[in-house]
DNA sequence: CCGATTTCAGGATCACTGATATCT
DNA sequence: CAGATATCAGTGGTCCTGAAATCG
């Protein structure tokens, strides 16, 4: 319940600066990892390849991103953050994050990172090479 | 993420089970506070009414719930649990139970304490009545 | 031939809006 | 009349499957 409450904040936000989830996961990981392609960024996000390339059309259309194709292997698109993708993402990682301080409101900082240590311990986890399911 | 993964794993299990949240969602519920009507159960579990009146139609036609007017309010329906729902209430408090039980396996039982604890500290700061939005 | 990539066409569940008819 | 309730219709995002075409 407190996760779909998270889930709700943040997307009410990103709906305010007409983005997604999909869109800030898509910008965000082509910042943090550089170009790549489709396949690729599915993997990082966890998007279905599917719905990525609706995602990626769209961010194409809003200038955010550039979609070419990879003359190294001519089965890839190779994506690539514009200058006006960087700036959105700047506004969504300000916005995201006052979104977050709003959650995590009645929380210690000391408290927060043990929240994020204990959330970020499950994940590590399951994401194991251990743990196909 | 952590959220995401732990709803999927909760998915599958339901299904196997022939069932999805909000039927465990509203199975719960009753057996907790009781028959009520459809309104308040959509105030109790977070399902918004229209998609309520879908899924009692559907615990119904399972027998699970029965679906009879109130005759002290004739705007409601009364909404009751059978004993069929009940017993899979029980079959389902198992799987979950199970599910729970390997998303938190690489947590120590102080650890799930503390995680409960904060998580539920934040749902009750933002169910306040201070907290509209 | 096998495997990876992109794309499209869909299904199922879920989140939410709006309208209507009924009743208090 | 205002307000609550149950219902129906419909939109859109998310999650996931399957299949086609292209390429390594």
């Amino acid at each position: 319940m407190t996760a779909a409450y998270a889930d709700r904040l943040v997307s009410e936000g990103l709906a305010g600066a007409g983005a997604r989830k999909w869109h800030y996961a898509v910008l965000a990981a082509l910042a943090e990892a550089g170009p790549g392609s489709q396949a690729e960024l599915s993997r990082r996000t966890g998007i279905y390849r599917s719905d990525l390339v609706a995602v990626i059309t769209e961010l194409a259309d809003l200038g955010q991103v550039e979609r070419a194709p990879d003359d190294a292997d001519r089965r890839r698109n190779v994506v690539t953050l514009t200058s006006a993708g960087r700036r959105q993402l700047h506004r969504l990682d300000r916005l995201i994050a006052g979104v977050q301080e709003s959650l995590l409101a009645p929380l210690s900082a000391a408290e927060r990172d043990d929240l994020a240590s204990l959330l970020r311990r499950l994940l590590e986890y399951h994401a194991g090479p251990d743990h196909p399911a």
